[in-house]
DNA sequence: AAGACGACTTGATCTAGATCAAGTTTGAAT
DNA sequence: ATTCAAACTTGATCTAGATCAAGTCGTCTT
């Protein structure tokens, strides 16, 4: 793993960023904000450096000052608990806020590390708040993020508590699916950037349940995975699992 | 259960109100607001008649146009997921606002009752976005208290995933006292507002599981409950679960 | 191309907690 | 006071998924 100090020395901008010319433009904080005021926000974003796997872009118990934007790539987000456990809390795509459940406590909650070649906008929180001030607009969709986060994790923790692990990993997929899909993606064929590790800990079971499941799936029709490209194969299928419809 | 209209019906606002005087505001959203300030956000609240055990203040589904901060007494908030399994989200105490999670959707992601006698703070949640342009300490709070519930419901997961079920219901017990002490109630000793029912539905368990594993920790003298009445006689011995350093 | 270390899979066994099935207590309503 | 239904407890059994233990595969390094 790549050091803090290492990853931030990575992070030199880059010279020309624009958000007008974002393809995320319309997922992430510019949505609603009129062309001649979307100069301000481009002032405050400082486009990253390309990022590589495992590179890291703040850990859990730093001093909170910077909420990041995903302009490419994925990132994971790993809690450690009370108890010494590391829990991943979330993935990142394209267009989504990383960094947010640090403005309470002012200190980020959780580390963020690239799960594969990335690049982030990095927003000073205190210059996005005052600009936030004179612009409605980009206040009401700060807010919106932050909601959408909530509930996100609110239904995460729904639907993980109980669940069976077959229906906990086909509310995962089809999530993945639906957030690769709202960003124009594919929604049946993708590549987890994740490892079968990572999916295990965020959804609370073991690797080799998440390996054995997967294999079902397979075996099922439903899926077709091959290393971590996966394609699903069944819609209807995954769609059953998920509403208890299906064992 | 009492309807949503009567529940509506029943809350008729009274007429004086004043955040200034509320018992809350160090917690709440007035927190870092000027007091000549204060007359503005106080014009936005309109306080409820006093609820009961089962009123409802809103229905998942519901279009979202209001947030709800508590004033005093207990709520939960409860989702039907895409399976039909109802889980409780969360559960709510004096000083938290409640409904945020419904900004993004544009409607309320959970349905809340009341678990006990309360008085809640309704706020038109346009007309609080539009004092939070003019008020940047409202501002700040509003995003603080969005993140402290995003923090809340990240860690809920962490803690839920994985963990054995002596675990969860230590953490929650913890949680739950820190939050009373918070307002400026007792750590140690005070009333569990919600059902063995609604502890399970929230940690992920059966209500079978939470009353053995209360009635060990009773005969392991870490806490004494009778019914509804919980005291914490072994703190040490109930972070040390918590901390996993303990069976 | 060889080596080596993670990542992943597969199988055998074990157990925490679910499920099923009665009880018992509690508190609200008559 | 009595009744009743819901909340809670207790016990017996069962099972999904954890754990333990080898594997195999992929990919990065040299």
């Amino acid at each position: 793993m790549i050091s803090l100090s290492q990853a931030q020395t990575s992070m030199q901008s880059h010279d020309s960023h624009s958000c007008s010319k974002c393809s995320m433009s319309q997922i992430c904080l510019p949505l609603g904000i009129e062309k001649n005021d979307l100069e301000k926000l481009e002032q405050l974003v400082q486009p990253s450096a390309t990022l590589h796997a495992n590179d890291v872009v703040f850990r859990q118990g730093d001093v909170f000052s910077k909420v990041y934007a995903v302009k490419s790539g994925t990132f994971k987000s790993t809690r450690v608990d009370e108890g010494g456990n590391e829990h991943v809390v979330a993935f990142h795509l394209p267009g989504e806020l990383i960094g947010l459940d640090g403005i309470y406590p002012d200190e980020y909650t959780s580390s963020t590390t690239a799960l594969d070649t990335a690049v982030l906008c990095e927003l000073n929180y205190e210059n996005l708040t005052e600009l936030c001030g004179s612009l409605p607009a980009l206040q009401k969709q700060l807010l919106r993020l932050l909601s959408r986060d909530l509930y996100e994790s609110n239904v995460t923790n729904a639907s993980m508590a109980d669940q069976t692990a077959r229906r906990k990993l086909a509310g995962f997929l089809h999530n993945l699916s639906s957030r690769y899909q709202f960003r124009g993606y594919s929604a049946d064929s993708f590549t987890l950037a994740m490892s079968r590790q990572d999916i295990a800990s965020h959804l609370g079971m073991t690797p080799e349940t998440v390996s054995r499941i997967l294999k079902s799936f397979k075996q099922e029709a439903i899926i077709n995975i091959e290393n971590r490209h996966i394609v699903l194969a069944d819609r209807a299928k995954l769609d059953a699992i998920v509403a208890c419809e299906l064992a």
